[in-house]
DNA sequence: GACTCTATCTCGGTA
DNA sequence: TACCGAGGTAGAGTC
């Protein structure tokens, strides 16, 4: 990893323009090439980038980063301040928990927090345009498809729409429901799905994964 | 901005739980307070971080990291290699160009390049669903729903779609119609567009941007 | 390679 | 502040 503290200018030219005027700030070369300018605040995200695969051609005063797609990205260096370069070697990654896949399993093992009675057919039911989270039956035998997000938004609802115009092409089902299932539902989302015809649930990640699977067993 | 190189392990527990084991990083904390830590690869995107406003308390061989939602990030360094500090002072931020708003002006200002005769109803229209881009009226007094995209593909169709719906609930407005306008619309979208009963169009940034808002008193 | 969907999305705007 | 939509979304998984 090479880091120069450096005032620059910069212009990216690709997916749309953009220039940064002249200031002070880390430009971040990693070893797989990408190039990232940061100003000394602002989150995470760099005022600008360029992703590998790149090249990066040195010409001293300016770089020009381009990559296969044509993208280009100039960096003017005025005057360099530090520049100093790490061998950090291969990193073993993040380890994640909690997110949306976890929630979708707890659903699976007690597909009565979503409604009483109902029961799993299967998760991740394949369909031409994709798997649906989950595929139910409730009480009265009815095919009952469930949409699960972290945060239930328009777009979820959008998915679950697509999902049951396709299981509806499945004569052999009949009558499908839907249900939209999220930790929390946005009042768009909401408005949306009443006026599509789906329930939608609000569940609670914790109390979830204080279950155990067998839970359902007692209903 | 300081710059730290160490082998560190990191523990996030917030909006998920999340473990990096021991290895060589950079540690980059600015100066509104964010912190950073970058494996050397992997594009811009660090393993894991914290957004200000947080705290940082310093033990020594192990830093934490609290915001005020209660997210924690800590930090253990096993090995400092190098720690460096840079005044970099304010930046003055990235000028853009060619994005979806800019485009949405330039088509309020001249709706007609969208179809002869049209003209702007209000851009940015209020709906329980969101604001609509563009709403004109046609040479016949006809309602029409204008969505503006930079890239046309098939959720923007979707889009359109929702606020049509939303508009014939409005009976005052009369049958509605819908355009779809993008610098480049994708086949897909331009199938779903047709069969929906939308007109699409491909408009010319570059051509836009030349023109003069009055340019629509020609016609 | 193209498509789909998630994300500690981030970021900006607005009510 | 919360909500909503755009993004140079990026990144992972699947087909």
């Amino acid at each position: 990893m090479r880091l120069v503290i450096a005032r620059c200018s910069v212009d990216y030219n690709g997916r749309l323009d953009a220039h940064l005027p002249e200031a002070n700030r880390l430009v971040m070369v990693k070893a797989d090439g990408c190039v990232a300018i940061h100003a000394d605040g602002g989150a995470y995200k760099p005022l600008n980038w360029m992703n590998a695969p790149n090249t990066l051609t040195d010409n001293g005063d300016h770089w020009v980063v381009v990559n296969p797609k044509g993208e280009q990205l100039t960096i003017h260096l005025h005057e360099v301040f530090t520049d100093t370069s790490h061998e950090l070697g291969d990193d073993p990654g993040l380890q994640k928990d909690g997110v949306e896949a976890h929630l979708q399993e707890l659903l699976a093992a007690n597909p009565h927090t979503i409604e009483e009675g109902l029961t799993l057919v299967r998760r991740e039911y394949p369909t031409a345009i994709g798997p649906i989270d989950l595929v139910c039956r409730d009480t009265s035998g009815q095919v009952v498809a469930v949409e699960v997000k972290r945060r239930g938004e328009i777009d979820g609802v959008e998915q679950l729409t697509r999902y049951i115009e396709r299981l509806h092409l499945d004569s052999s089902l009949g009558a499908v429901r839907g249900v939209f299932v999220a930790q929390v539902v946005k009042p768009q989302a909401r408005v949306l799905a009443e006026s599509r015809g789906y329930r939608w649930v609000e569940v609670d990640y914790d109390e979830l994964r204080g279950m155990r699977p067998d839970e359902l067993r007692l209903f």
